[in-house]
This record gives structure tokens, sequence and C-alpha cells, in this order.
DNA sequence: GGCGCTTGTTACATTTCGTAAGGAATCCGC
DNA sequence: GCGGATTCCTTACGAAATGTAACAAGCGCC
């Protein structure tokens, strides 16, 4: 197998949604200073249909934006995306802080900010990521253990089922971005079959076998949830060891 | 080799690690307030002997402690324990919380603080760490309990009624802002779809939907009420957890 | 070759969701 | 109040998306 993902660099994406052209420059000098790769946008609608093709590893957000409310975007990130989301906003009142970080920021800088305090407090962000993002060959989710290795996932009750390649590529996509929306283009894109046809009913294959070994009720999955006309989704609390 | 059994969750545990016992009690007051279990330490002798029994899930920590150099202290917490560090103080400057950043700190605030942000950004740290599930992504409103993992509406006898994808775009987006109005040109913002001509009915017949498994009364509709040329507003009193 | 396993393909059932159409509610000028 | 126009609600329908069972092709192994 020699699928790489190109998709997956090395260097860090940083997403910096900002309405004035002069602190995203700020913002993407510096960071990019410090060795990561930035994508800019200045309307939220940009960021988000950049959003169904890359996978940004932080966001930062400004909270004054003219086409949305900043706030939901950010509520919704943080449910749909494995991003970190750092808010950096004018508004300086405490309650400010705490709404958002409450719909799931991760930090919240206020304006004006120095642009080294922003990089180190992205790095911290990013540190923390890194530990669960290193690539181990076993899982556990929700009672099931998933082992990379000899390809078996064991059930709470030390039951194993062996699992496919096929099977194990999926899977794996899935634990590494739980309870992030996985676009079906980016699936393909990475499980290297032929993306774009529209014709490809083996993705949902794939899915429905795996769904059939972690026994998930057809009419009611917990695990492996599909969000119409745009992807799937995977519930669970992952751990890798 | 530690027992890695947390099979049900207890109260996550915050470590409080400063000299001055007034803000050490205006801390544990307000993460206790929060649910959280405190453990005060004045001195980093104390701390360090107790790390050796327990194991806080968070750390906040005084750089301004009497009997060490509390970044050492940081730096030795970020590599040898898990627990997200939060360290407070009163040196304000942008190189200070770089340094503290850059030793491995995951937040740095500033004194004087707001106790309600501290535990905001407590609480941030453990959502990161734990990869909870259960954060942010369930709502409770006028006995109605909305699940956005399982897409599941739950009413006050406990019976279950799945909501759709779109259905929970409009639910979520109305759970975000309550009390408030929401347009319709906003609506179509959010939720994707390019402004055309007869798009409106589609948000019409979304609604429509949503008013169905809310069980609302058409003739007096107590959650979505509608603004004639305006738009919509949800009322009800939403409690996100 | 024959067997077992994997995996894509086909075919059909089911779900989702936008569109159309008719009716009800609301607003406005009188 | 009273048309009339606009806006909104609801039902029905159908196109598209998705689930999955059954079949077939490919591959390794004996």
């Amino acid at each position: 197998m020699t699928s790489n993902t190109p998709s997956l660099p090395d260097q860090p994406l940083v997403a910096i949604l900002d309405d004035e052209a002069e602190i995203r420059l700020m913002l993407s000098e510096a960071l990019e200073e410090a060795g990561f790769r930035t994508q800019n946008f200045a309307r939220a609608t940009e960021f988000e249909a950049a959003l169904k093709s890359t996978t940004p590893d932080v966001c930062l957000v400004d909270l004054g934006l003219p086409d949305k409310d900043g706030l939901a975007l950010v509520h919704r990130l943080a449910l749909e995306s494995g991003a970190a989301i750092i808010i950096i906003s004018g508004r300086a009142q405490v309650q400010d802080r705490v709404t958002g970080l409450e719909l799931g920021a991760d930090d919240y800088i206020i304006k004006p900010f120095d642009p080294a305090e922003v990089v180190a407090r992205v790095r911290a962000r990013l540190r923390r990521n890194r530990n669960t993002a290193k690539s181990s060959n076993t899982a556990r989710f929700n009672g099931w253990t998933a082992h990379f290795d000899s390809y078996v996932l064991v059930d709470e009750t030390g039951n194993e089922t062996p699992f496919s390649h096929a099977e194990g590529e999926v899977l794996r996509l899935f634990l590494e971005s739980p309870r992030r929306l996985i676009s079906r283009a980016r699936m393909q894109e990475i499980l290297g079959g032929a993306a774009g046809e529209s014709f490809d009913r083996a993705m949902d294959v794939r899915i429905s076998r795996l769904r059939t070994k972690l026994r998930e009720d057809p009419k009611n999955p917990r695990l492996i949830k599909t969000i119409y006309g745009a992807g799937y989704i995977f519930l669970g609390e992952v751990r890798w060891e």
C-alpha cells in the first residue's frame, strides 16, 4: 500500500478569518514566520466554502464579521470541525469572553493583540492536539478496541471480530477525526478511489459493512452518522494508545 | 503503571496553586460552584508532594510563588503530567505570556481576573483534553432536549423523535439565538443555500417540519414565532450542556 | 481448479428535502 | 370593515441521496 496522503502536509495549517486586510496580513506574516501555513478569508461564506475541501488545524476567527454571526459560526465549527478555535475580538467584556468560550472556542484574544502572543497561543493549541494525533495502531472508543496491526475489533466482552483492509481505512479515518464532519469528497480522496465519480456506491457499501461490524442499529446509528448531502460524522470518544 | 480506569468520570479535579489565600478562596468557590472538585495549595512544595498521589485534570498556577520558580514548575508539569496548565499571573507583558505559553502552559490569565472567565477557560481546556462527547451538543429548552450528536429530540416524558440534518440546522440556529429575531436573509446565508428565488419556500417547509416535530399548535406557536415580513423568533429558555 | 475471503457493482428499498400548488394569515389603503 | 396583494403554512409529489442485499470479479492459498 503506497497511498500516501499528500493532502495532510507536515506544517500545521492555520485559517485566518477577519474582514480587515491589515490584520489578516499581520497574522499571516507572523504565523508563516513561525513556520505555519496560513489561509486567509475576509468573509465567513468564503471560509465555509473552503472548509469543504481543506481541514485547518487552528482557526482564528474575528467575531466582528459583517456577513455572519461570528458566534454561531464558532459554535458550528466547534461541533463539526476538529480544529482548535481561537476567537479574536474587539469586545473585551468578561461576558463576551465567557460566552465565546462556552460556545466551543478554545481561546479568546482581545484586540489589539500582539502577533507574538497569537503565535504562542496557536502553538499551545497545537501542542495539545498533536499529542492525540500521533499515529498509533490501537484505538479505544465506546467499548470497542480497534487493533490496526492485527485488523481485529474487540468488544467490551473480549469478543473479536476481524475487519478488512478497506474497512480499516474507513474506520481509521473516522477515528482520527471523531465528532467532525467528513465529506464524501474527502473520504474518496483519502481512500484513493476514483474521485468525483457520481456512481461510486462503493463508499456507501464500505460504510454499511463497517456499521454491521460495529453492530449499529440501522434505524438509529450511534457511532457513524450520515449527514444527508454532506458526508458522515463519527460520534464517539476515541483514545489512541 | 497508573490504573487507567476512569470508567465513570468523576467531577474533574482542579488544582489551585497560589500563595494568596484570598485568591485561592475566590477560585475554589467559583470552580466548585461550577461543579468541579478543587485542591488548594499555597506552596509549590506541597503541590508537588500532592501530585504523587493525585492527578488533577487542570492546574491553575500562580507564577508569583515565593518558594520556587513558577516557570520551571510549569515546564516540569507540562512535561511530566497530562494535566492542562493555566498560568495566573500579575505580569502582564506580552513577553511573559509568550514564554509562559512556550514553556508548556495551555493558557495564561492576567490578574486581576474574573472568576467566571477562569471557569470558562478551565472548561475549555477540559473539553479539548477529554474529547468529551457531551459538551455543548445537547440543549434543553421548555421541556425538550435536543441531542445534536444523535439527532434526537426528547420530550419531557422521554419520548424520542429523530430529526434530520436540515431540521437540525434550523433548530440549532434557533437555539443559538433564542429570543432574538432571525431574518430570513440570515437564515438562508447560514443554511448555505445560494439565495434562490423560490428557495424561500424551502425554508418555510423546513420550519414547518420542525414545528411539527416540536408539536407546535399551528394557531398558537409557542416556540417558533413568525414575524410577518421579517423572519422568525425562537422563544424559549435554552440551556446548552 | 476449487475454496474462501475481499471488494466493487448492480438493483432495489428507503430517506431526505426541495418544489409546486392551494389555502390561510397578515398587511394596507380605502 | 373590505377587497386585494403579499407573505406564510401545509400537503403532496418527485428527484436525488443513501442503505443494503445479492451477485460477480479478483486474489491468495491449498
